[in-house]
DNA sequence: TCGTGGCTTGACCAAATGGTAAAAAACATC
DNA sequence: GATGTTTTTTACCATTTGGTCAAGCCACGA
């Protein structure tokens, strides 16, 4: 059973071992993040995969397992550009870069933010403990950073939770509905590089003391 | 066949047909927008109308039929608030009076934001001709609106298209993603109140010229 | 080169799922 | 209350789905 996470004896995993669980993640990244957890088959997974289903089954217990793997695997590095936000840096600069790489990896990573949205739309019952034990300390200590940079008058004031859910919004939203935007401006290229100068002036608009 | 959309014949439908096809809509709503299309099943709904399944597939044909209609059923009113902004307004208020009543709707029907969040994000694949042909003549009408407010001066220039996306994502974010909301601002009441100030001030602040 | 243990497969299974057929029940109309 | 029509139920079906199992393959260290 090289997929437990249980404890202590934890071989380390062979090349063979190593490549294949990147495939499953993968290829599971593509379909769930399509579908949803419920709308998503192992079957899909495995084909997407290229591997048969007992086999990727002999990397993960479960349909679940596989699921859990992925938003664990994925949350460190989506909440990266939040956690790097300098408290020491020029309050304005440190937002608006926050947001630039933001409005970036919503970009680069669409899969990764669909993937979030779909389990949090239906309820996130795969990763409360999650954002209860990663995200709202993250979340809560940017808040108190937003706070003091306020309360020293370097920022506009406001309440730093819902500020932090506008750029979430804002910045997600080309991702997660990239269907419609696609729909309504056809012209994706052009869209993608207007929506980033949209939302900065936006935020520096805002933010602005 | 009551429920073929099909044509003339079409006699107008009983009391026991309305009541039935107003519980099954009202059940696949709850359902749907929890779980998805392929997440969803007809047990579900079947139960949740309190209805057997073979009597459910007697008013509307299949599952996709129920997911139809229902988008169907709902695009109206879900694009109403932006249908009713008058051109003859105050630019401002029109504005701000339309981000004040999606902010109103995602509080009151969060079912139907997340059946459409969940709709988009896995690719819309069920209404892409809905959104071609409904939501977009609105939304460039409305884009032309705008544009010719700014170029007026009585709002301050920027991308209608771009502006109106950023209204749906700020608005939308607190219905669709409720879940994480909650777990990081576990008083709703006074999220949702603090929120409806702070997105109005935002946009506010945004436009004024 | 020969085992041996990690890796892969084909065959299989029980449960769930979308959907059907036909009879029974309820209802309306005369 | 007989008759035709709408609505509901019971029993069923084929397919899909998550998952198992035992046997076979193959890579690699001795």
């Amino acid at each position: 059973m090289p997929q437990t996470a249980t404890a202590q004896p934890e071989k380390k995993p062979s090349r063979i071992q190593l490549r294949n669980r990147r495939k499953i993640l993968d290829a599971a990244l593509d379909v769930f993040s399509q579908h949803g957890f419920r709308g998503a088959t192992l079957d899909q997974i495995a084909e997407a995969a290229g591997l048969s289903k007992p086999n990727m089954l002999y990397y993960f217990d479960s349909k679940e397992a596989i699921h859990v793997a992925l938003l664990n695997a994925l949350m460190d590095e989506w909440l990266a550009p939040l956690a790097v936000m300098d408290p020491d840096g020029i309050p304005l600069d440190e937002l608006l870069a926050y947001i630039d790489r933001k409005m970036e990896m919503s970009r680069a990573f669409p899969r990764e933010s669909r993937l979030f949205a779909n389990e949090i739309i239906q309820g996130a019952p795969r990763i409360l403990q999650d954002l209860e034990h990663r995200l709202k300390p993250l979340f809560d200590e940017k808040c108190r950073l937003i706070r003091t940079w306020m309360e020293e008058g370097k920022l506009a004031p406001m309440d730093p939770g819902h500020l932090i859910f506008s750029i979430w919004a804002m910045t997600q939203h080309y991702a997660d509905f990239e269907a419609q935007v696609q729909v309504l401006m056809p012209d994706t290229h052009a869209a993608q590089e207007s929506a980033r100068t949209h939302v900065a002036k936006m935020f520096r608009n805002l933010l602005s003391v």
